[in-house]
DNA sequence: GCGACAG
DNA sequence: ATCTTGTCGC
């Protein structure tokens, strides 16, 4: 089993917000346990940062998971952001695998500076990732792989960013996600954030 | 000073 | 993150 995280939030309102978690059977996908919960947010989101904002409303849900539905506590969490492909080598992923003591892994949907990454890797992607499966390396000056730029899967023209958070190699976690994408956004993560945007919605936090 | 900046 | 239906193209 492989879960998901993501985190939604309203328009105009920085502290209503609703964490997601979906956890699906591994390689089908088919999704066996999702839940929602509104939750309010405390610390602000700031470049860099986005851990010290998320990590702990995420780490809670994997707790209260694991406690209330231990046979739906999946062997890792996909999470919504970066792992160690990070300013200071430990982002959000990171923050939740440390938090909960389980495998983590980020999943970026766009390329976070990171000093000494971020040269000509767009153009890159671009020539390099023709079919699904193909990866662009990210590494820093000092020729440290930390993070992959990966296409997922057929159509898709922007790659998906996976770094380590936590208890992982690259190369695993790079293959468990691709086996994950049915869309650009792994299914774990993509249902997560379309059960708790949806949550919001029925709370009446719409916009129309 | 300018540019760059996950969600 | 959020604003958001139809529509162009393979």
């Amino acid at each position: 089993m492989i879960g998901g995280l993501d985190v939604s939030y309203v328009k105009g309102d920085p502290v209503t917000a609703c964490v997601g978690i979906v956890v699906c059977l591994f390689p089908s996908m088919k999704p066996i346990h999702v839940h929602t919960e509104i939750v309010q947010m405390t610390e602000p989101y700031i470049s860099g940062y986005l851990g010290f904002k998320e990590a702990n409303t995420i780490a809670e849900q994997i707790q209260h998971i694991k406690h209330e539905r231990p046979n739906a506590y999946p062997d890792a969490f996909l999470i919504d952001g970066n792992g160690v492909l990070h300013p200071r080598r430990f982002g959000l992923a990171c923050h939740v695998g440390v938090l909960t003591d389980h495998p983590t892994i980020g999943v970026a949907k766009s390329l976070h500076f990171v000093d000494g990454v971020h040269k000509n890797i767009k153009a890159r992607c671009s020539t390099l990732l023709i079919k699904p499966g193909d990866v662009v390396p990210l590494s820093t000056d000092s020729e440290e792989i930390i993070g992959m730029a990966l296409k997922p899967v057929a159509g898709v023209k922007n790659p998906i960013y996976i770094s380590v958070g936590h208890r992982f190699d690259l190369e695993t976690a790079v293959w468990l996600v691709k086996t994950c994408c049915h869309y650009r956004i792994p299914e774990p993560i993509r249902l997560a954030d379309i059960y708790s945007r949806q949550h919001l919605q029925r709370m009446g936090f719409s916009k129309s």
